[in-house]
DNA sequence: GCCACGGATGAAGATTTCTTCAAGTCGTCA
DNA sequence: TGACGACTTGAAGAAATCTTCATCCGTGGC
């Protein structure tokens, strides 16, 4: 192992760990989309989200390119929507997890834990 | 959407974000290991990676069961090992689709750009 | 009981990341 | 050319995360 690996790859995850870039990738995953209509369905002043593309566009997740009066963004390779799937399916699963472990508890009669 | 799903997402994915906790991480896919073997693989005070391992089991992705004198840590599903092995491939993708790229303006004769 | 060892926890200062605001670029239309 | 719309950028204060240090808990040996 050379060395800074688990830097990239933190550094990575850490470009994943935002509302806003979550839900630009997840929008993204049906195709381009112009500025313009990221920011009609996230709900943020276009500076931030301009911002956020900027962290995206750095970490090679997306691509942006001008059309004419608009800049229109893309995934830069369909990998990023298959890790968002993997990513969904463990959250999912994780989630379902606790919730099962909640009913259990209940269900053994609420006795106090920790 | 309920709502503050991507506000989840985005917090696994800074949980993952931090690369003693990634090394941890990939440290588990071969199996359990005692806190000791992590400690002396990883090169980090003990008390900084407790407090990652705290991290780690906050959001569920590993559990911790004592033994006797020691501390075992596992992965809570092998899903995390599938993530990670998605991440790796498109790490590994953009890496080299930049290192492509750099070639390629390389052999273009180096003209300046941007 | 007492002490040492393996870890965990709490708290505080140092870093990093976010949000927001003001100003700037680039294309279009008049 | 000038003005406007669509974004982007830089900077600064606010907020979250990291690292480290001191302290604490549980287990086993003496």
């Amino acid at each position: 192992m050379p060395v800074p690996l688990y830097q990239a790859k933190a550094e990575f995850f850490r470009t994943l760990g935002h509302p806003v870039r979550i839900r630009v990738l997840e929008l993204l995953q049906d195709g381009p989309r112009p500025v313009r209509e990221l920011l009609a369905e996230i709900e943020v002043e276009p500076s931030n989200l301009s911002q956020q593309l900027a962290v995206l566009r750095r970490t090679q997740l997306v691509t942006a390119t001008r059309e004419g009066n608009t800049v229109v963004y893309a995934l830069s390779t369909p990998d990023v929507a298959e890790l968002l799937r993997a990513a969904r399916r463990i959250l999912t699963e994780l989630i379902t997890d606790q919730g099962a472990l909640l009913t259990e508890l209940r269900a053994s009669g609420g006795r106090s834990h920790r």
